[in-house]
DNA sequence: CGCAATCTGTATCAAGCGATCCACAATATG
DNA sequence: CATATTGTGGATCGCTTGATACAGATTGCG
């Protein structure tokens, strides 16, 4: 009954949110995505209704396949202590490519929180499930007695993912893996 | 020879810098400018050249008073740990003010760094300086025995304006200085 | 096969942007 | 007091922006 779309919906998004995160939302426009997708302005206004419309898909996109692969990399570490190590070190390795384009969500909560709402509450919610799912590997650990209980797990997760967000802002300042690495040896002696 | 300038530029660099801080770069138009300090637009481009310079007036502004003032309120502590555990608190109040504005510094590093590279140049240095002015403040510290020295300063240092990038960014996510403050002390726990 | 519905790409729109121009006001200097 | 020089603010410029209109292409369905 109608013509197919003929681009791939999912990998348009994709290379839109390597140049929001890239570029950031307002230096990005319209037609320099429009070129990178190789698409009409009217394929784009209809498939994602307008730029802010694929703003939220690209912020999702990184939600679903980034965020989400940290949060899955954690269960997979030999302990807490080193899951959590892996999982700070992969995240500052991914920010400080690209000349330090740092991470599309902290990147977001700096530029677009005054101005857009519905960000807030998708950062938060990525905040939130990060610190929960360190939590939880906290918990588990404290349990073993493979980490002290000096601080109880909520509130170590909670400190943990502010450092993180401090990691990925130093990482735009000084794009340096090597100089973070030291970092999060001396974060991860809260756990102690 | 010459008829006198009408307005108080610092004061007018204060303004702006409250203005760019709560909208951000790109959000805040010239003509907002205008319309905050009473000048017209030949008045403002004669006296700062254009948007970029008022721009990188203003975070001078907030590197010689605010952060300045962080810095020297430094070495007023009965000890190390208060007197840094005091500084971050204050940053965070002044963060989660106006709805979550964060820092000026934080969100230029974020908004700005892909386009302007001299941005970059003056968030290290404030960077730098924040982390030698603690760095000092822990090696004496150390040297009276008051911190233990499991972390040499410099690093310690490092890692405290790290996560006080995070504690920053936090504040602009979750406006909440009481929610903030308990991953104060999980980070000075590093000072043991 | 024909029709209706959707997609595609280009041309185009109105609005807002940063920046400049300019006529006039104010003032330091001789 | 006269004059050269600078500040002032509103009008205006050229451009870019996000968004839309539209004509033609493509498709599923009766």
């Amino acid at each position: 009954m109608a013509r197919t779309r003929e681009f791939d919906t999912e990998a348009a998004v994709s290379r839109a949110m390597e140049l929001f995160w890239t570029r950031g939302y307002e230096a990005t426009t319209v037609r320099d995505l429009t070129q990178l997708l190789g698409l009409g302005q009217g394929s784009l206004y209809a498939a994602f209704g307008d730029k802010d419309g694929l703003y939220r898909a690209a912020l999702e996109h990184y939600r679903v396949t980034l965020a989400a692969d940290a949060l899955r990399s954690l269960q997979e570490g030999a302990d807490a202590r080193s899951a959590i190590r892996t999982m700070l070190a992969e995240r500052v390795r991914i920010a400080v490519e690209h000349e330090g384009r740092g991470c599309l969500a902290v990147n977001a909560a700096c530029e677009r929180l005054p101005q857009d709402a519905s960000t807030r509450r998708v950062v938060r919610d990525m905040q939130d499930a990060s610190r929960d799912a360190i939590a939880e590997v906290l918990r588990v650990a404290a349990e073993r007695g493979e980490i002290a209980a000096r601080h109880d797990p909520h509130t170590l997760a909670a400190f943990l993912v502010t450092f993180l967000h401090g990691l990925l802002v130093s990482a735009k300042i000084t794009p340096d893996a090597r100089a973070l690495e030291p970092l999060v040896e001396v974060a991860l002696a809260a756990l102690d």
